[in-house]
DNA sequence: ATAACTTTGTGATAATAATCTCTAATTCTA
DNA sequence: TAGAATTAGAGATTATTATCACAAAGTTAT
């Protein structure tokens, strides 16, 4: 999809982080913030913090800082999370149930509403309240929810198979979990998500240290 | 811990790319590939596959390419994973459960050799041949597997303490799920996973495209 | 009111990473 | 064997991202 204004990736990776400190500050009664306050509880620098900012606008007041509620608000906004995302998970197995069952994602406003699996003896299990389909009904799934968001949750020979039943069914950003390249028309967003690369950067690093 | 000589860690999650098509293709009876090869396959430019290899060495022959196995071996050795490495899962819920069913691990060397929890009903409690074990046999358990990594799959309000106890057990490679940020003493790796905030790169991109 | 202090926003600078371009090695073809 | 084609390796260049340093704006103390 095209971008806005190339903002670094990471820049919003740190919206994503700055955004759940200011939330839980703003709960703590927490008026205002300085960008070192939000660099100290997220591991980054003051200046980073001021940077990512500058991106989108100015938010702070000089001498003061932030206003913990209003940048929180801000940044939801930023990251479009003023409103409710529903999600569709492909494959009903050990990954895809606990993504169903994770708490987590309601709070950010992503609503796993669907999963889907190819394997009839799945279809119409429940993960926590989350229903399993046959993939047949994912078109229809797609429209009724109004769903742009997906994630592959199937085995690596699956998941281009996984991705273009997604694509055709008009779902346009993507998640993929599974350790394989899966190559999409430019218009579609695609993210992988690689968790043994993950703990392959610390093997690497351990290694010879 | 000290790294070797600055390799990007963007090189370091490529090689672990490079390496399962390194596998694939081997076992396809493919027996030399290119760096084009490597990088259609991986979705890179081949000018990138030949720059990370050549932080470590000179694995190709020019006109010809890389043997397939033979560069397979390599990477896997740089990346550590020449051995198996065991690995504690702090969190028997949702997403511990999940890690120790999954198979994929155990191809690149990883063996999910226990689970700890703080919650007494889970105590004994098997996933997969997994066994779940209370917070106070961790450091025993480190001591004879030879722990070195662990992941942290906990709520948010218990990351740091998780964190904290497999220190004291002398785990020093972590990876946290919990969307907090850890703080942990410079000679410990920390690798945080944030998959909320993958989703959110998405809707920040759909936002307003 | 003034001086001392705090903190943002930003242009300049530095560091890091990706891409480009060319050379050298090797194979293939005729 | 000569010439064309292929492909790795590496230095140079460009692009991207993070850090630094400081002026501007605001607050607090005297
Ligand atoms: N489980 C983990 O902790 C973990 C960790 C890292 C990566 N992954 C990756 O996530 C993916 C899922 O892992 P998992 O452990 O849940 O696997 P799993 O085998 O438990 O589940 C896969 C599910 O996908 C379904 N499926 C297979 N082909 C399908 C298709 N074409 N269409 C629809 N459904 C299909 C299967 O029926 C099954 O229910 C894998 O690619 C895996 O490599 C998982
Ligand atoms: N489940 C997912 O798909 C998912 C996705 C993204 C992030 N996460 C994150 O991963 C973490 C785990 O998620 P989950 O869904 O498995 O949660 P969960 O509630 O299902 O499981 C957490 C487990 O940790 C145990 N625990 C709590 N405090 C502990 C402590 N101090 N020491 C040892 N054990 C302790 C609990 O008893 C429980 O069994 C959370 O931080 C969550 O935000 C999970």
């Amino acid at each position: 999809m095209s971008k806005k204004f190339k903002i670094p990736s990471a820049t919003i990776g740190r919206l994503s982080m700055y955004s759940r400190y200011l939330k839980d500050a703003d709960n703590k009664g927490i008026v205002t913030v300085s960008s070192r306050n939000i660099a100290e509880a997220t591991g980054v620098t003051p200046a980073q913090v001021r940077k990512d900012l500058a991106y989108f606008g100015e938010f702070g007041t000089r001498g003061v800082g932030y206003n913990s509620r209003e940048l929180y608000n801000y940044i939801m906004k930023i990251l479009g999370l003023d409103r409710s995302w529903p999600v569709a998970v492909i494959g009903a197995g050990n990954l895809g149930r606990a993504l169903c069952h994770y708490k987590g994602f309601a709070e950010r406003g992503f609503n796993i509403c669907c999963v889907f699996d190819n394997d009839p003896n799945k279809i119409g299990e429940k993960f926590a309240d989350v229903e399993v389909f046959p993939m047949s009904a994912l078109e229809e799934k797609v429209k009724v929810h109004n769903i742009k968001l997906g994630i592959i949750a199937v085995p690596a020979s699956s998941a281009q198979e996984a991705a273009d039943n997604m694509i055709k069914a008009r779902i346009n950003g993507i998640i993929n979990f599974a350790p394989i390249n899966v190559i999409v028309n430019e218009n579609i967003l695609l993210r992988r998500v690689d968790l043994a690369a993950q703990l392959e950067y610390l093997t690497y690093s351990l290694e010879d240290n």
